[in-house]
DNA sequence: AAAATGATGCTACATTATAACATAACTAAA
DNA sequence: TTTAGTTATGTTATAATGTAGCATCATTTT
């Protein structure tokens, strides 16, 4: 079986992407019996804002202010919702951007890779069986216990690769 | 075809892996017209003096003092060599550590993937081309255009796993 | 209500990486 | 073999990313 979410790359209603996103969050968390906080989900949301992953710092800037103090809420604190959201798999750090993007596939902790434009950064997550079983045999030849898999592609999104033709 | 290089698992002549490399490295700059300078030379070899990958800091710190000058060598110069030898593919940055490892097989630059170590750090550069071809394949449905693949795997090395067996 | 646990706020700091400009070393052309 | 161009390194300062440690507040459990 193949699966992929080419979405990012297409005209869609992202309104509707971030819904989607939030109600999946909603009941993975409790289903997980964790919280999904006012922070988290805030947090949640800014990621999803876009189809590029976002830094950090870049979240702590477009972070509405707190709502009961109207300061700005601080590095740590993101840090820390993007701990969580990391751990249930609801995000994933782009680790050759330093970056965060939201996940399409929260359930699959292997078999999923991103295809990342070197240019635009826009960045679709894909699925497929077939990787994992390859790595993980190849791994176990060795000894090796896989645990996590961290695969990010490269190169150049549709738009991207057309507009660099010339 | 599978090849992999449990080698870092093994007992072995560490001496005879640096000198390896080093004699590759020497081949390779050669082949692609680039300067093996001292201050790259050093820097390849501080990587190469274990097979747990080394963030930059550490390679400042490690690294003998200027010949000439006798003061320590400073970030931005290793960071320059880090960047001449990850881009003729000599040294991986594995990504989700911050660091810096020497690569077994340079001449691929798809196929390889690394097997990391949760506990130990110890990294072994594995490589198979039936990744490429899927991760090209799924790709390529969507239209988008592989240039570079990063897939780290993150686990137990077998040293580890047996002393997690408990 | 009290105690335990979990989440957030906050300051300060650690770590990783780069910009910008000066100097030195090599290379190729006249 | 000088000179000009290019590439590599040195140096200072600073940017960007991430965390430790402790205080406070909120939620859940007893």
């Amino acid at each position: 079986m193949l699966t992929y979410s080419r979405l990012a790359y297409k005209d869609h209603d992202h309104d509707q992407c971030i819904v989607t996103a939030v109600k999946r969050a909603e009941t993975l968390c409790e289903k997980r019996k964790v919280r999904f906080t006012p922070l988290r989900e805030y947090v949640f949301k800014v990621i999803w804002s876009s189809h590029q992953p976002i830094g950090a710092y870049d979240i702590v800037d477009n972070l509405a202010l707190n709502v009961n103090t109207g300061k700005r809420i601080k590095a740590p604190s993101v840090y820390r919702a993007l701990e969580f959201l990391t751990k249930i798999q609801l995000v994933h750090r782009i680790s050759t951007l330093n970056a965060y993007i939201g996940r399409s596939f929260p359930e699959k902790i292997y078999d999923n890779f991103f295809l990342i434009c070197r240019i635009c950064h826009v960045t679709a997550e894909c699925s497929t069986d077939k990787i994992n079983n390859i790595i993980e045999h190849t791994a176990e030849r060795t000894g090796f216990k896989v645990e996590q898999q961290v695969v990010e592609i490269i190169g150049l999104c549709p738009d991207c690769k057309l507009k660099n033709k010339s």
